[in-house]
DNA sequence: AAAATAAAAGACAAATTACTCTTTATTTAT
DNA sequence: ATAAATAAAGAGTAATTTGTCTTTTATTTT
């Protein structure tokens, strides 16, 4: 469904907006702890999220990654979009690169229905949402 | 979604069924030809799923790949299962291998809806029933 | 200004997935 | 019985994804 990229980005993404309660940062060693991700590959990662301006970072002592409160608005599918690209929410779903609603697949009607679903998940699920859900310990980010 | 394998898998899966009128075989060039796929590859695939009995061959002159009526009726499911196990009908959608009901990732309510969906849909949906469909060309396999 | 801290960048290594080529075994037709 | 046709099997190669390590750059504190 989703890269290991991918995923360990969200989860990274989370456990920042988490952790970023007034204004707080954290640093990539936490992040790659937080989320049981390996550190160095987290960090390209989220080197990229940041070039995109997804993500927030400044260098230094007490620097770090955070998320102000503007930019927990974004959605997860701006993250999988950023990372993934786009093919989860239009590619075929039997890899046809000329499928269409005129020339459709076999499957067509059936994966259009299940990749609009992901879509209207994803885009309405917010970078920051899932905050008090993981404050409370009903969710987890680490294996 | 789902891999290329599974993809080339299961549009070959779909070409030999709607020739497999009368007990016709089609040889692995024509499956190949007719699905856009690379010929030695998917050969490979197509070993595979017979020796799971989820398709049949003979070898020799006259020989190739068919189905009968009776293997017409495996589910996509099932050639999905067999070709990438059943990480996505089953797995996290964030990659947490702890991840189950009493300890959920974030996303774990709205993943699994949608696996159920996916889950549905391609167990619902038999190899033989996209003939009609092929054979009056308003569907196609080949990009 | 210097030292320390932390992300950015880049070059590499390993693992997995996708694909190719060659040989072997089986079946059918002559 | 032989030859031809065809899938099965196996041993590769190539590409992509995942992961590691080292160096550089920017920022902050002293």
């Amino acid at each position: 469904m989703l890269s290991k990229t991918c995923e360990y980005g969200i989860r990274a993404v989370m456990f920042i907006a988490q952790k970023s309660k007034e204004g707080e940062k954290v640093g990539i060693k936490a992040i790659a702890e937080g989320t049981g991700s390996p550190e160095h590959f987290i960090a390209k990662i989220l080197q990229e999220l940041t070039k995109r301006e997804l993500l927030q970072s400044t260098k230094g002592p007490n620097g770090g990654f955070y998320l102000d409160s503007e930019h927990q608005k974004y959605s997860l599918a701006d993250i999988v979009k950023a990372i993934d690209g786009d093919k989860l929410f239009t590619g075929c779903g039997l890899g046809l690169e000329n499928c269409s609603e005129k020339k459709p697949c076999p499957l067509h009607d059936e994966f259009k229905e299940i990749r609009e679903r992901i879509k209207i998940m994803l885009q309405s699920a917010r970078v920051g949402e899932f905050n008090e859900k993981l404050d409370l310990g009903l969710s987890f980010l680490k294996r």
